[in-house]
DNA sequence: CTGAAAGCGCTTACAG
DNA sequence: CTGAAAGCGCTTACAG
């Protein structure tokens, strides 16, 4: 595995043991394009036996490129981004990359200064999870700007590739299961406006609504920042309506964590006065005091579609992953 | 920023703007021992104004080292992994390092498989929270055999350098202050066995209850993997004793959540008839229905520790942080 | 303080 | 298929 003083063997070392030259060793143990001969498999042989493991930092500093994936999300502590980049790391190693990961916390400034500095330490690409439908995204338009290599994941902004999840299916799969169950008074609370993913699921919504023929209520559609606290917040505001919402659907479970905590700080119970549907299917929704009906994602698809985007040069969009319903108690007819 | 054929302007570019040798170049925009004279000077008026950033891979080749320091965590999906993790990162890049991780899901074989990975790749370090009391951590051990650098945080297996809370104060004052509201029937909910944190914890709350005259109920006191789950199971059992509890100290604030809900579903007021303390304060402990106390921990000043433990030759154990109770809804005085 | 030279560990035209 | 040579972008003894 080490040489005598400690060090790791280099190509050097494993050329000198099978009698070689260091070009030959070297194309002998070229993954992508491995050479035949009867010296190649002595070589292969050796480094077998030797344990040796290239320095990649050194044969990327050779080629010209780094290994390195940098990958942007608003947070780690959002279950949905933590397990989107688990899947990201483990996929992108298995594919000879690594992954280095900033958080923005939302700010597009700060967005900007790591991003760039992710840039300054040379990575091949980008997956980002930030994108915006308003163009209000500086780091995302200077990595167009400078044809610097990206694909987007979760969002899109309506141009770079992209690996998304139907959220529209999602937002109808959602509402007709409350709508199958009696409800009229249908309450939404989206994401951020300019999130994709938040319109899509409201796009569903509404198709499914206008598909039973139900008219949305005045006051019942809701935009947010995805967080616990808005859905606190809007609830408290749904709750005090004329005609409260018998049902809510949410666009993340976060969103519906907030809307339960609310409804039982109210005296609502969940489900007999108010049923609610959230997304992802984060895995604190099968645990919670009433387990949360939610819609699942395979974010492992979502990791591998961007990570394709992102690295094959001839790889085109991929059709968006199909969510689909788990039902838990969250729901109750009437 | 980029030189005719858009690539990133090297060193020998910037010598040459300046009119110097890449030897003089280097020197005077060496960080730890910059050169003084007129030349370096010059030097770093050239280098500022085309915004040269120097390729740290070749750098740290010649340098024999990577940048690259290795994180070991059980998954990042856990709010307190991802928020040590996210402040790992953030402080190493602020000492001009990268953070790789790798999740073991709480299985040495992964662990070994994972860890031996990212030895492969030539990180220069470790920080792992995935340390033992009991020995059985198979790529620890591996890292002292082979005398690679590491610091634990978080955990401590009682030999290696590590950045730890004080659990046993932290465990004394929830404790404290479930005894000052008038509690004497308290469980307790500790992690696994054999991690140092829930020891510690478990330690105080022995300590307190001794100080107290108070004596420790039989089958109170349950172990488990830090889980929602075990919280929901172990509860259950409390629920079902002789003598029901009226206050529980969970070892972190997962179990805590499994505690309530479980409490909720058995139609157990919390705080009325059972009172809850968690441990860690992560952010959904403030946004619950009824919000939880909670021990509250510095973990980005945890994060600081361990990287000083691994990067300063000179460093000595840090003194443990100290945690505070912050004081929610979850515990009635009887 | 400065420059010429060597070298970190690898890959890849080039000529055979 | 093979080897000698050049070079990726940097740093660091060495001699002045």
């Amino acid at each position: 595995m080490v040489s005598d003083d400690g060090r790791p063997l280099t190509l050097a070392d494993i050329a000198r043991l099978a009698g070689v030259s260091r070009s030959a060793a070297s194309r002998a143990l070229d993954a992508t394009a491995p050479v035949g001969g009867a010296k190649a498999d002595r070589v292969r042989a050796v480094a077998a036996e030797y344990g040796y493991v290239p320095n990649s930092w050194a044969a990327n500093l050779r080629r010209q490129r780094t290994g390195l994936i940098g990958v942007v999300v608003p947070r780690l502590t959002d279950t949905v981004m933590a397990t989107l980049y688990e899947a990201i790391v483990e996929d992108a190693s298995s594919r000879g990359y690594q992954a280095a990961v900033v958080t923005t916390g939302d700010d597009p400034r700060k967005e900007l200064d790591r991003g760039r500095a992710l840039v300054k330490q040379r990575v091949d690409g980008f997956i980002l999870t930030t994108a915006r439908t308003d163009g209000a995204d500086p780091f995302l338009l200077e990595l167009k700007e400078k044809s610097i290599p990206h694909a987007l994941a979760l969002r899109t902004d309506g141009g770079s590739p992209a690996a998304v999840i139907d959220d529209r299916a999602g937002g109808e799969m959602a509402t007709r299961h409350l709508l199958e169950r009696g409800h009229r008074r249908i309450a939404f609370i989206g994401g951020p406006a300019h999130a994709s993913s938040s319109q899509g699921r409201e796009a569903g919504f509404r198709a499914a609504m206008e598909e039973w023929g139900v008219s949305i209520g005045p006051g019942t559609i809701h935009h947010s920042d995805f967080s616990v606290d808005a859905g606190l917040e809007i609830t408290d505001r749904l709750l005090a309506l004329a005609e409260v919402p018998t049902a809510v659907f949410t666009a993340n479970d976060s969103l519906a964590l907030g809307v339960m905590s609310a409804a039982q700080r109210a005296g609502v119970s969940v489900p007999d006065q108010l049923s609610v549907v959230g997304f992802n299917d984060t895995p604190l929704a099968a645990r919670l005091a009433v387990p949360l009906t939610s819609v699942k994602v395979d974010f492992a698809r979502i990791a591998a579609d961007a990570l394709d985007l992102l690295l094959s040069p001839a790889a085109t969009d991929r059709p968006a992953v199909q969510p689909h319903l788990v039902e838990r108690a969250s729901v109750a007819s009437i």
